[in-house]
DNA sequence: ACAATAGTGTCTTTTAGACACTATCGG
DNA sequence: CCGATAGTGTCTAAAAGACACTATTGT
């Protein structure tokens, strides 16, 4: 058609994914991989072709360049800054990212206020590549806030877990405490499958899934 | 340097961005314009260039197509899929805008659940061309959402108002009623500036004008 | 028995819903 | 005075916060 026609000669901008996959276990962890071109450790992530679904290309290169799949993933938002790639343009679509525990036990970082801790030391969100940093910030922000009226916590639990777990992860996110209240708190979003039969002193748990009757 | 090299020929898709502005005036109305080449009525919005950010793209194109500037913009979400331009593949940026009153009275659609009501007659949603029909209803969603938790309806208003003219517009806006509670629900969120003096029976209302201490 | 963990009950405080009533206006 | 419109007070119901207490488990 004309106007797809006169736009071959057009230039535009690079269109790009990045991808923001935390995991919780007692505080939450972010997966990176280092950049070898910027020598900086950055987002999980990669160009996006003329022919295929952005959510795609970060399935396959979040595989690629950090060993995971299998996660849970929604749009986060979109970078268009000018120089946030001082190589050229590109325009990023960021996703947040969930799963539990994870594939491959290497590149993850404990998120702790600004400062990032791995198994190879300990860094600040600003040291990330491009403009990495906020977006790990923007990331987390959405993630806390969705907490209660989304279903997100779901996807950074296995498919049964003890109330005190998954109170755990509230507390540990929002950095609040809901003492007892908690079970009364989660109203209808669970449902009871059955009794954790660990070897640990102390009564028996009971375990719950996600009801699926629950909507937001 | 060498990656961007590389990707000179690289086939990448186009970048545009997408407008829905709304203003509130008893209902929710959204701007619309005529796209000539799919003859069908559309989001205001463009191509964005490798030299431009979006939300400046978004401004001049909303101006140029609907008359339209100064209002509030706010990042939606990004739209990808493959086929949302029969012409080729394009991914659009979508913003949440927000004015009151508006420059221009033109092209402007009462937004009554599914349907579109101009005066030039009546539409549904997704009558609209590419994609817009649900990009308009995620904005909607998106405004409705944020009403309590932000400052968005500050947007839809001018300078000073009434309670009962704010009111109206969270009534309006969630379809339900706030009694004589509202007052009591806003909170911190609005300062007293005067008095209004309309020829109207009834006792004069308080203006109010937004309470710039107060954040989300 | 006892330390450790899970779970229940029950207060108080706060917030939300509903509405009666008072206060001003113009004509 | 009367119909309109704006605004206050108060009562009840529901939700949130805090914590004492009970119930099981392994050693």
């Amino acid at each position: 058609m004309h106007v797809a026609e006169s736009l071959k000669k057009y230039e535009h901008p690079y269109l790009t994914v990045d991808g923001v996959l935390f995991r919780f276990d007692g505080g939450l962890d972010v997966k990176l991989c280092r950049n070898d071109e910027i020598g900086k450790l950055c987002l999980p992530g990669g160009f996006v072709p003329v022919d295929r679904l952005a959510v795609d290309v970060l399935r396959e290169k979040v595989m690629a360049k950090a060993g995971e799949s299998g996660f849970y993933a929604e749009q986060l938002q979109t970078y268009d800054g000018l120089d946030r790639d001082p190589r050229s343009r590109v325009v990023s679509i960021a996703y947040l990212c969930l799963t539990c525990g994870g594939t491959d036990g290497n590149g993850w970082y404990r998120l702790d206020g600004d400062v990032l801790r791995g198994s190879d030391g300990e860094l600040a969100l600003g040291d990330l590549g491009f403009d990495h940093g906020g977006i790990v910030a923007d990331a987390r922000r959405r993630l806390v806030n969705k907490l209660w009226y989304s279903d997100l916590v779901r996807h950074l639990l296995p498919g049964m877990f003890t109330m005190p777990e998954i109170q755990a992860v509230y507390e540990g996110l929002e950095g609040k405490d809901y003492y007892n209240n908690f079970k009364r708190d989660m109203g209808s979003r669970l449902a009871p499958v059955g009794l954790r039969k660990d070897g640990k002193p102390g009564r028996k748990a009971v375990l719950y899934e996600w009801n699926s009757e629950w909507e937001v």
